[in-house]
RNA sequence: GGCCCGGUGGUCAAGCGGUCAAGACACCGCCCUUUCACGGCGGUAACACGAGUUCGAUUCUCGUCCGGGUCACCA
C-alpha cells in the first residue's frame, strides 16, 4: 500500500475522527512537577469487589507518588463491558475510602472524578484511542483484520499441532496484514466486522531488555504479535488503552501486578510506534495464601477465600489502620523498623522505596494481622475505641449496638480498663470480638456461670463471698480494696502470701489468688479478666453486690 | 510445551563474596504477678538441590527441582 492508500484507509476506518494526536498533546501537557516526582496510577477494572491485592497495589501507587512529591490517580479500566458489574466502580472507591487510601486525582465515585487529565474512565476516552489509532493507520502501523474468532482458533490449533514455539497472529499467519485497499473496502462493504491490529516489526530473533524497578533487568524476546488494538466495537484492548492513557495522563511509573510482565515487550513496541516515551515499570508480587487442603502456597482466590475481599475486614471490624499497617509490613521490609522508631506517625508518612520491595509472592497471614491490629488498637484512646466499636456495631451487630447506644460513657469506661497507659492491654484485635469481650458488663447478654477451678470447694467459695460482701465498698482505692481481700484469707484458711503457700501447700486451702478468683468468677463468670478492681468500678457497687449475692446463693444450693 | 518471574526458619523478612546468617509474628520455657494480658529474659527453627567461578559462596554463573505468571476482540 502506498502512503495515499494508508491515508485513505485511515479515513475509511475512522470517518468521524476529526482530531489529531497533536490536539491531545496540547490538551494534556507535560505535568510541571519537580525533578524526580513520580506519577503513578491504580487502574482496576470494575469487575467485582475490591480485592486485597488491589488495596496492596493501590498503597504502593500512592506511597510511591507521595514520597517523591508526585501524583497518584485512580483510573477505571472498563473496556470490557461483558465482565463489568453494576456497582463495580463504587466497590473500588468505597473500598479505598474505607481504608483511608486517597489518590490525588481520578475517579472518586460512580460518575465523579477530579483532576485535569481526565476523563479517568476508559469508556469515556474512546475518541482519544480512535484518534491515535487513526494516526497509526495513516502511518501504516496498524491495519484492519477481518478474521473471525473461528478462524483465529483454527489458526492456533494448527500452530499447536505443528509444534510452533509461538502461537498467535503474526508474520506469515497474519493473513489480513497485507490486504489491499480494495480488498478492505470490499470486506467493509460486505458488512464484515473488523478489529484493528498493530503491525509489528518485531523479530523472533531479537531480544529486548528493560529495567523493572522491583526486579531489576529483565530480558525477553521481542514482541512479534500483531496485537489487537481496537476491538470490533471500537473499544481498545488493555494494551492499547494502557499506552494511550499512561502517555496522556503523563504517568511516569507504571506499577502493576506481576502477571503483566510478559506483556511488557508488547507495550514497549506500542509506546515506540506511537512515538511516546516508555514509562518505568514496576511489577509487584502477588499476595498468596496457604491452602490447608493442599499444603501449598497459592494465589488468594476470590471464590475460596473470604479475606480476599477487603470488605471482609470491615465486616470483621479490623480498624482500617491495622490492615494498612499489616499490608505495609508485607510491602516493605523496612516498615516494622520504621514503625518502632516512629510510633504514632501516620503510616502513610512512611518513606517508602520501590527498590526495597520484595519481589517474591508473599503469604497473607491472618495471625500476623491480628497481632498488628492488637498493637494498633492498644494505642488508641478509649473514646476512639468506643466510638469505633459503636460505629461497627451499628452496622454489623445491631443487638449489641442497642445496648451500647443507651450509655456511651459506660462503654467507654469498660473499654478504658488498663488502657491509656504505657503498657496497655492488647486484648482486642477487631471490633467483632468486643461483644463477647464485654459480655459481663451487660446483663442483657450476660449468662452467669459459677464454675470453680478444681481446687476450690463451693462451700469455701460461699464463705469467701459472704465475708467479702460484709467489707466490700466500691469506693475503696485499689490498695485498700486489695488489702480487704487479703484480710479475708487467714480466717478462712487461705494465706495472703503466695510464696508462703508455695513453700507449704498442705498448710492452706489456697492463697489470695484463689480468693480473688472466687470473687472474680462471682462478678464476671470468668476466671480471667482485666484488673478486677477497675471492672468493679465500672460495674458499680450495686451491680457488684447483686452478683456477689447471686453467686453466694448459687454455691449455697450445692 | 515456549517465554518470563520467584525459591533464606511454620510465616513476613534483613543480607549484595568472609556474619556465631538480624528482626517481627507464631510456638516453648523462665521472670514479673491476686487471674489474664502487658512487659522483661531466654529457647527451638532457615540459606531447595547439584556443579562451576573464587583462597572463600546464602550472596556470582550454569543446570535440576519446586512454586507462580503468561501465551484472548479479559484485564
Amino acid at each position: 500500500m502506498t502512503q495515499q492508500d494508508y491515508t485513505a484507509l485511515a479515513e475509511l476506518l475512522f470517518p468521524s475522527v476529526d482530531k489529531t494526536p497533536q490536539y491531545y498533546e496540547e490538551l494534556y501537557p507535560e505535568r510541571g512537577l519537580k525533578e524526580g516526582a513520580r506519577v503513578t496510577r491504580f487502574a482496576p477494572s470494575p469487575t467485582g469487589y475490591l480485592h486485597l491485592g488491589g488495596l496492596f497495589g493501590a498503597l504502593v501507587d500512592v506511597l510511591t507518588a507521595k514520597v517523591s512529591g508526585g501524583v497518584s490517580y485512580l483510573r477505571i479500566e472498563d473496556t470490557d463491558k461483558k465482565r463489568e458489574i453494576d456497582d463495580g466502580v463504587s466497590a473500588i472507591t468505597n473500598g479505598m475510602a474505607a481504608f483511608g487510601v486517597e489518590f490525588d486525582e481520578g475517579v472518586t465515585g460512580y460518575g465523579t472524578e477530579k483532576g485535569e487529565y481526565g476523563p479517568y474512565t476508559q469508556s469515556s476516552r474512546v475518541e482519544i484511542y480512535q484518534t491515535i489509532a487513526k494516526s497509526l493507520v495513516e502511518r501504516g502501523l496498524a491495519y484492519p483484520c477481518f478474521c473471525t474468532s473461528e478462524e483465529l482458533s483454527a489458526l492456533r490449533e494448527k500452530q499447536e499441532a505443528d509444534g510452533a514455539a509461538i502461537t498467535g497472529y503474526f508474520g506469515k499467519y497474519a493473513k489480513c496484514r497485507d490486504l489491499s485497499l480494495d480488498e478492505i473496502k470490499a470486506n467493509i462493504a460486505a458488512g464484515r466486522t473488523w478489529v484493528l491490529r498493530f503491525r509489528s516489526d518485531g523479530s523472533e530473533e531479537k531480544r529486548i531488555t528493560f529495567e523493572d524497578m522491583i526486579r531489576g533487568k529483565i530480558e525477553m524476546p521481542e514482541n512479534i504479535i500483531d496485537e489487537v488494538l481496537l476491538k470490533s466495537d471500537g473499544v481498545p484492548t488493555y494494551h492499547f488503552a494502557h499506552v494511550c492513557d499512561d502517555h496522556f495522563m503523563r504517568t511516569t511509573h507504571v506499577i502493576r501486578g506481576e502477571e503483566w510482565i510478559s506483556s511488557v515487550p508488547k507495550h514497549i513496541a506500542l509506546f515506540k510506534a506511537c512515538g511516546y516515551r516508555v514509562p518505568k515499570y514496576a511489577h509487584t508480587p502477588q499476595v498468596m495464601k496457604f491452602d490447608d487442603e493442599t499444603g501449598d502456597k497459592r494465589k488468594l482466590s476470590k471464590r475460596k477465600d473470604p479475606e480476599a475481599a477487603v470488605s471482609y475486614f470491615v465486616v470483621e471490624g479490623f480498624p482500617k489502620e491495622s490492615l494498612i499497617e499489616y499490608l505495609l509490613t508485607l510491602i516493605s521490609s523496612g516498615f516494622e523498623d520504621w514503625r518502632r522508631a516512629n510510633p504514632g506517625v501516620p503510616a502513610m508518612d512512611y518513606p517508602f522505596n520501590l527498590k526495597k520491595m520484595s519481589s517474591s509472592g508473599c503469604l497473607f497471614d491472618l495471625v500476623k494481622l491480628t497481632d498488628v491490629s492488637k498493637n494498633v488498637i492498644s494505642t488508641m484512646k478509649a473514646d476512639d475505641v468506643a466510638g469505633r466499636v459503636a460505629d461497627w456495631a451499628k452496622e454489623y451487630a445491631p443487638d449489641f449496638y442497642a445496648l451500647v447506644e443507651k450509655n456511651p460513657a459506660y462503654l467507654r469506661d469498660a473499654l478504658n480498663i488498663d488502657r491509656e497507659n504505657p503498657k496497655p492491654r492488647k486484648d482486642i484485635s477487631k471490633w467483632s470480638e468486643v461483644p463477647s469481650y464485654l459480655e459481663y458488663f451487660y446483663d442483657e447478654i450476660y449468662t452467669p456461670d459459677y464454675t470453680l477451678p478444681q481446687n476450690i470447694a463451693p462451700a469455701d467459695a460461699k464463705a469467701i463471698l459472704e465475708e467479702y460482701m460484709k467489707v466490700f465498698d466500691v469506693d475503696d482505692d485499689k490498695d485498700t480494696w486489695f488489702a480487704k481481700i487479703k484480710g479475708l484469707c487467714e480466717p478462712l484458711g487461705f494465706t495472703p502470701n503466695v510464696k508462703e503457700y508455695k513453700a507449704d501447700p498442705g498448710a492452706f486451702k489456697g492463697h489470695v489468688g484463689d480468693v480473688s478468683t472466687v470473687i472474680r468468677i462471682a462478678v464476671t463468670s470468668r476466671s480471667q479478666t482485666p484488673d478486677l478492681w477497675s471492672v468493679m468500678k465500672v460495674l458499680g457497687g450495686a451491680k457488684v453486690k447483686e452478683r456477689l449475692a447471686d453467686a453466694a446463693a448459687a454455691y449455697g444450693k450445692e
